[in-house]
DNA sequence: TTTCTATTGTTATATTATAACAAAACATTT
DNA sequence: AAATGTTTTGTTATAATATAACAATAGAAA
């Protein structure tokens, strides 16, 4: 199965989680989750918009915040906070409350973990004072695995 | 001990802090401190510019965003990322890695927590991905106990 | 078809943040 | 004090991120 199908096959995906959901993944949604799909790491709002205009020379700011608005709220993507930039959510299966985002400070690159026993703990403090979480993604910093080699072999 | 002078205290603790790490407290940043300190909550930028510019007509964006990167780098202040907004840091004096920022969805006020021992697990799991995690601060979003109130009384 | 709603197009503008260079303040050495 | 270097602040311009507002189109429902 090479890199297109395999495209196809989660874009797919995607459309029926939206059905589920009583939404449509529009050609113009479709092709925008299809550009955030082929980006590993995390990709700019306006980075999104030329990859688009390649395609679409009429797209304009509100064309790529729009879908990216519409995918954000289904969950079919992330908005990384931090950095305003977007991530596709890859997790799509399991039921998740808050998705934890390892986003590495040198590469731009999101993990998206799906152990969530942390989360009670966490949601337990916040309760103690009186603090009701709500179901979003929680942003940590720090280095990857790949860019921590790529640091010890330029000190090398 | 009322408000004014309990902020020159604070303010004046602030400036130790910063000459401990080699580093001064000028009027400017200490004003900019004072403004950061005097809301409950977090404040944008240009929100502290415009109060900024009661006392200081000169004061333009770079002004502002100088010293608050200034404040961010000696850990006076917290940015939230998912505001595009600051917070002073109440918590100077543990030492504390990851600040754990809970952030109301409604008034837009921040609870430092300094319980760290959840942290201690998610940087385990961090680490089985050879994630690396960096000192940044952590930001939970929720609904605080005072707005679950306005909340209740409004449905009431 | 007609009507209603959702989506997209289009233009303009709001909001957030930084670059670049000049001036002033401050510290250090002579 | 004068000369020098460094840090901080002033100032203007502009970059980067995001939304408002309204027109046009497409799709669904009556």
């Amino acid at each position: 199965m090479n890199t297109e199908t395999n495209l196809e096959h989660e874009l797919d995906a995607a459309a029926n989680w939206c059905l589920q959901r009583g939404e449509k993944l529009t050609d113009l949604r479709r092709e925008v989750l299809s550009l955030l799909l082929a980006h590993d790491g995390s990709i700019k709002a306006y980075e999104l918009l030329a990859e688009l205009q390649k395609r679409k020379p009429t797209a304009a700011p509100p064309t790529v915040y729009r879908a990216l608005d519409f995918l954000l709220n289904v969950g079919l993507a992330h908005k990384l906070g931090s950095l305003n930039a977007f991530v596709a959510c890859r997790e799509l299966d399991h039921t998740h409350h808050h998705g934890l985002m390892l986003i590495c400070d040198r590469c731009r690159g999101v993990h998206e973990l799906s152990d969530e026993s942390w989360a009670e703990r966490l949601a337990e403090d916040a309760a103690r004072l009186g603090f009701r979480l709500s179901q979003q993604d929680i942003e940590i910093k720090g280095i990857c695995a790949n860019c921590q080699q790529v640091e010890q072999a330029g000190e090398a």
